[in-house]
DNA sequence: ACCTGAACACCGTTCAAGT
DNA sequence: ACCTGAACACCGTTCAAGT
């Protein structure tokens, strides 16, 4: 007769969103390579244990923290606009502010880009293109494309932010890379050579949006 | 007044272009997560130290196996085509059966797209895009477009033969993604569900090339 | 039902010691 | 100069034992 299924809940009880919290801070706060169930059980209070209660193992958890960040950007972005390529646009950027914010999510978008996060861009931008009156193949085709950019763009955040842990500043990274670039052959690399001096100054954010536009640019111009 | 420098070379002897072969070897084999050093070890009948005495970390080594294969992808791959779209294209296909042949590829690229093997690809791409006539932000965005587009499928193809250890056919794991798809909820995916039906039997190669056929689109039609 | 934490099976990397 | 292989400092994961 006793219908509550629940055992009473202590405030402090662990569970599976409190996990995937801690994960994040750390992960924000120190990187991909810091978190550890170790760092886990070090900062949650807890034993191995009782993590894997909550969580199957680390790459579920990857995919949760994943997810969260993934959806919340999603979420923040609007699924009506004036158009279907400014929505598209819009949800693109949001996705490239979350990476900027959190560039270990892009390492695990790319590992992983059939799971629910890589799953929910592509719906988002498939409805956005279905739209716009791509049928079939062709929207198959576009959307994926976007999808890929996309995720190309996710992997290059979060090697960025593995290289960033030792050279702090962003320019000072930019100007490494000029650097290198510079330096390179001028024979085998006449090109990378030149671009060494875009680079310094430019403007990731608008370069990123710039892609999208070509691709809907194709996308319109094929149609 | 020796002026021989070298030491006479037994055949077997070590090297480091004998680890990279090793290397790959093990990865086209038997996939990532079977490269470690005590694989290496074991095949090369050697110590660990002796595989550190000529390569110095894993990321190090792994960094030359993906510069072999997309070197030897580049290298086949014309520079000089009937045109600078047709070039990219060509080299764009190049690719992707470099990593169809080499999935793990993927992973490396992705993971580290500053390394050679990326600057190597975004040479030969800005490169036919200067003879398209662009210049300046536009040659830079078009060719970084192109770069994170082919990126994206590298990460893609590296995650797909992760899974596929388990589930060998290609089909069966395309249908097996197309069935989750069609599982989803109606109201949240509509139009993955949709595309499920798509999936089932596309053309990959045909996909990525229509990707690329957008973006080179775009780029003409934004010129 | 949920948690503890020692133990297990593995890594990449180092280094004193050999030739 | 080049190689050996034991040892070190880590991992993710398991599991008997507790509450």
């Amino acid at each position: 007769m006793v219908t509550s299924k629940r055992a009473p809940q202590r405030s402090d009880a662990l569970s599976k969103e409190r996990i995937i919290d801690a994960a994040i801070e750390i992960l924000d706060a120190e990187g991909e390579a810091a978190l550890t169930f170790r760092a886990l059980t070090t900062r949650l209070a807890t034993g191995a244990g009782a993590i894997y209660w909550h969580v199957p193992n680390k790459e579920a958890l990857l995919a949760e923290t994943t997810a969260r960040i993934i959806g919340d950007a999603a979420t923040r972005t609007a699924d009506d606009g004036p158009s279907p390529q400014n929505a598209v646009r819009d949800l693109a950027l949001g996705l490239f502010d979350a990476l900027e914010a959190h560039p270990w999510v892009g390492a695990q978008l790319s590992r992983e880009p059939w799971q629910a996060s890589g799953l929910l861009i592509l719906e988002r931008i498939g409805r956005q293109l279905k739209a716009l009156g791509l049928v079939k193949n062709d929207l198959f085709n576009a959307a994926t494309a976007l999808l890929s950019y996309i995720l190309g763009l996710a992997g290059q955040q979060a090697s960025r932010a593995r290289l960033a842990t030792s050279v702090t500043s962003r320019t000072a990274f930019l100007s490494t890379i000029a650097e290198n670039w510079s330096a390179l052959d001028a024979d085998e690399h006449p090109f990378l050579r030149e671009l060494a001096v875009e680079l310094a100054d430019h403007d990731d954010r608008a370069q990123f949006l710039a892609g999208i536009d070509l691709l809907l640019a194709g996308i319109t111009a094929s149609r």
